[in-house]
DNA sequence: TCAAAAACGATCAAAATCAATCTAAATCGA
DNA sequence: TCGATTTAGATTGATTTTGATCGTTTTTGA
């Protein structure tokens, strides 16, 4: 076969790909080839595996990339397994909202379908940091309150030092969390410390601290460190999480609810 | 050489469809085919998959955007005078913002336009009460610093003690301010006096502040009172001005600028 | 109100792209 | 070195997307 100066590695190639892709949010399988010196099937095989990562998402033609603008349209892609499942931690999650109670959201998918079903309660006060949130809520709707802060772009949420002032003067009665990642060595984990700053500090002003998180997230580690299983008090997730995993929450205390 | 090198993929196109939609707030058919260079069948399979996804609204002879909440104005305010008023006075202001500088923008029609100009400028930093505003900017542009507080429906702006807390942490350079009334006797008034908390919190930490009003809003008076003209510096407004009113404001050290 | 013009939706064929399969080269362990 | 395994390229039939055509519906203007 042919002997290349320089036989790139399948691991380096992908690498460029993701790089490639995420610099114009899309890219075609045929530009692919020609700056990486392979066939089309490579090219295939290589987003193919990159998208079971969830690196990029394969659309005809290419690749999109799922941290940029156009991740948005990704975002509602209703039809998604993963996006049913979330609909149903949602739907759960808000059995537990009572009366005139206020409650957190963070930033997140699963949040954000929690915030659309919210519409239709007046009686409550939302609190969250979830610029998406807001804009679900800002037509009708219960009473909002926005955190405030610096916009973080790539997750659509406000964070900073300015968050905390407004964090610091309220309480709420549950505040309703997603994550990167949770496992039981390491605790909850996500992207951005800033990120895991303000959820933090929410958990800290909340009677009731519940996470809500797909078992894709199980035993996954995230780069920022939120905090501990013993500031959580309920976990709602899905059936596909190990049977172990819930054994050992609730031998520690902790509800665990898998609709 | 001419010949393009490859068409557009399909998501990127459907992209460039919604940002040519939200830009102008209607398209036709025929523009869309011509800008993207593709038949008319397949501009209308995109608008139907954008429909679906709710990101536009399809109309006899092209789309009209629903992501934008300014939709309705916008639409008929294309034709109106005091919009294009408003879009001049924003160009004008635009030229006051230099480089590097803070900026803090209210909620209003007028500041609503400038967010839009603004949206080219990635050196300056935007402080704003206006949910609007952030929206507009959500995807790109510069640095974004929100209030928070409570949402104000009818205003889509932040209001209240919360809000309070962020402002007092910060200094801008220029505060541009919208406002219902403004006249000699009772200076700048607006409908809320939660907003006009804000504005004049706003205007003590800002080392400029610059009231954009066309001329419909002069000798008008709101409920709400704001503040005095010593704590204004520039006017920016448009000639249908009263030629003693401006004469008068000068005499008092506020310069006037009708674009 | 009516007729011409414009825009629309449905359908079909061509082109591009994809998935599956098979073959060849490279790598690795014995 | 040999053979098993992994990785890359080529081929082929299937699928998707696109553009063109044609009959129908909507808009426009007299």
């Amino acid at each position: 076969m042919i002997q290349e100066a320089h036989p790139a590695l399948a691991p380096e190639r992908r690498d460029r790909i993701r790089i490639l892709v995420r610099e114009d949010g899309v890219v075609r399988v045929e530009d692919l080839r020609k700056n990486l010196n392979v066939s089309v099937a490579t090219i295939r095989r290589d987003l193919e595996i990159l998208e079971e990562e969830g690196k990029v998402k394969r659309v005809h033609g290419g690749a999109v990339s799922m941290e940029s603008r156009l991740e948005e349209s990704v975002f509602d892609d209703k039809t998604s397994q993963s996006s049913r499942q979330k609909k149903r931690i949602a739907d759960e999650a808000l059995k537990l909202v009572g009366h005139e109670e206020s409650v957190f959201l963070d930033g997140g998918s699963t949040t954000l379908f929690m915030a659309r079903l919210l519409k239709q309660r007046t009686d409550i006060t939302v609190v969250t940091n979830s610029l998406r949130a807001v804009q679900e809520l800002s037509d009708s709707g219960p009473r909002v309150i926005f955190t405030g802060g610096e916009l973080r772009r790539i997750s659509q949420t406000m964070v900073g030092p300015l968050s905390s002032a407004v964090l610091e003067q309220i309480r709420v009665d549950k505040a309703f969390m997603g994550t990167m990642g949770f496992c039981l060595k390491n605790g909850i984990t996500t992207t951005d410390p800033n990120e895991a700053y303000v959820k933090r500090q929410i958990a800290e002003h909340a009677s009731q601290v519940i996470l809500l998180a797909d078992s894709t997230k199980a035993e996954k580690v995230s780069f920022a460190r939120v905090s501990d299983w013993d500031q959580v008090d309920i976990l709602i997730s899905d059936n596909n999480i190990p049977k172990d995993f819930v054994k050992t929450l609730r031998k520690r205390g902790i509800k665990v609810r898998l609709p």
